[in-house]
DNA sequence: TGCATTGTTGGTAAAAATACCAACAAACCA
DNA sequence: TGGTTTGTTGGTATTTTTACCAACAATGCA
């Protein structure tokens, strides 16, 4: 059995990624590496809120930052955070089934 | 790339899983179901507080329930989720070694 | 029926997360 | 050097999460 502590540190790291925006953010980081400027431009929410953001996923250690002239550049750290998704997806679509089942049987 | 509505049914089903509590419950319900008691007698916890727990698990759709005499039993969904304990802990060594390299260069 | 046992629900107080604005720091360029 | 661009940090109001206590519902047992 796992301990409240090892629970805890595995907690700050999902917990950084459970956030729409942090979810997207992941997303778009998984096939390059992306400026903040180009981070922020998905979003309609102010500079400070996604430099936030980004600073949550950096402390949990999913993200790296390095300056590059005058762009923060972006790097997802662990893409294997991204495999996670499709069992995400597998939640997702056992709940769609289990509610047509009960639809069907009610 | 992910549309904001799909990001926010993602991080409903991670935000179930990010707390320490509801990682070990998934955690003991990894290889069998379990009773109530059995996961309330894991935390020094209220039994509302581990109720409500449960509650969000099976929520997101994680966990289920079914009552079996006096007992609530309680099963493991979708045990793909644990799965993604192996990239947490991918992420957590990165963090460590990180940490590590840090220590040396300064 | 009367009384434990088992688990859930309602209410509330405290803590954490989130988003904005404003101010700031760093780098570039005119 | 002075101004512009780029991104971070501080402060604060709002919302969400969490944990407890108390009350309740459901089941089994004497």
């Amino acid at each position: 059995m796992i301990t409240i502590e090892e629970a805890e540190i595995r907690s700050k790291i999902i917990k950084a990624m459970a956030h729409p925006v942090r979810l997207m953010i992941i997303e778009c980081l998984k096939d390059s590496t992306r400026s903040f400027s180009e981070i922020f431009d998905l979003f309609a929410l102010d500079k400070s809120t996604v430099s936030k953001h980004l600073l949550v996923l950096k402390e949990a250690g999913i993200v790296s930052s390095k300056k590059s002239g005058t762009d923060m550049i972006y790097t997802l750290e662990v893409p294997c955070v991204t495999d996670f998704f499709g069992c995400v997806t597998a939640v997702i679509e056992n709940n769609v089934r289990r509610q047509q089942v009960c639809l069907c049987k009610r």
